[in-house]
DNA sequence: CTTTCGTTTAACCCTTTGGTTAAGTATAGT
DNA sequence: ACTATACTTAACCAAAGGGTTAAACGAAAG
């Protein structure tokens, strides 16, 4: 995954919060989508665009599917983050 | 300055090849224009978005805008990064 | 097997974004 | 005062982004 799929998935607030919520454990997503005031559409997909930036994983569990985060790939932008920072 | 505007100053390719060109030392915007395949007036509004996000800053020497990086509002996106992957 | 529940996909609508060219502003040099 | 140089702003355009509703899909329950 590149660096730009990673940021831009990272550049939209209802993007961030999902994240930050999955933080806490892993959600359904339909459990998601109640924390918003916008449509279950929107947010699925939200949750399309952080699953292809590798941001999140999802497995179904019987009717549901559930979503957890994955924050390994949020390294690469530390990395550059801190390089440009400057040490 | 928001994460928000941060982030979103960030989310584009040729903004961060600025930031990272800026990294190894100020340069005037026509400097900066050289690197790059597209019209000034598009790196214009580039650094304009740099600059409002305050990841630059400009100083004009006689004919020349000199732009320098300001990394240190890096600093809340690597707290918001770092709370997020958990230590 | 039909219905219901949870979720995604399709089709569409605006708004935002990143690019262009052309015109405007500011400083330097003649 | 003019002209050239450096850069930005204005006006515009096509593509992308985030929202909506309605239709489709998958698993479970009746």
């Amino acid at each position: 995954m590149s660096i730009q799929t990673t940021i831009k998935a990272l550049s939209d607030p209802t993007r961030r919060q999902i994240l930050d919520l999955l933080k806490s454990g892993s959600l359904s997503a339909g459990q998601i989508c109640e924390k918003f005031p916008v449509s279950g559409a929107a947010i699925s997909k939200h949750l399309s665009v952080l699953k292809d930036a590798d941001l999140i994983r999802d497995t179904r569990e019987g009717k549901y599917i559930i979503y957890e985060l994955n924050a390994s790939v949020l390294e690469e932008v530390m990395l550059w983050l801190t390089d440009l920072k400057g040490e």
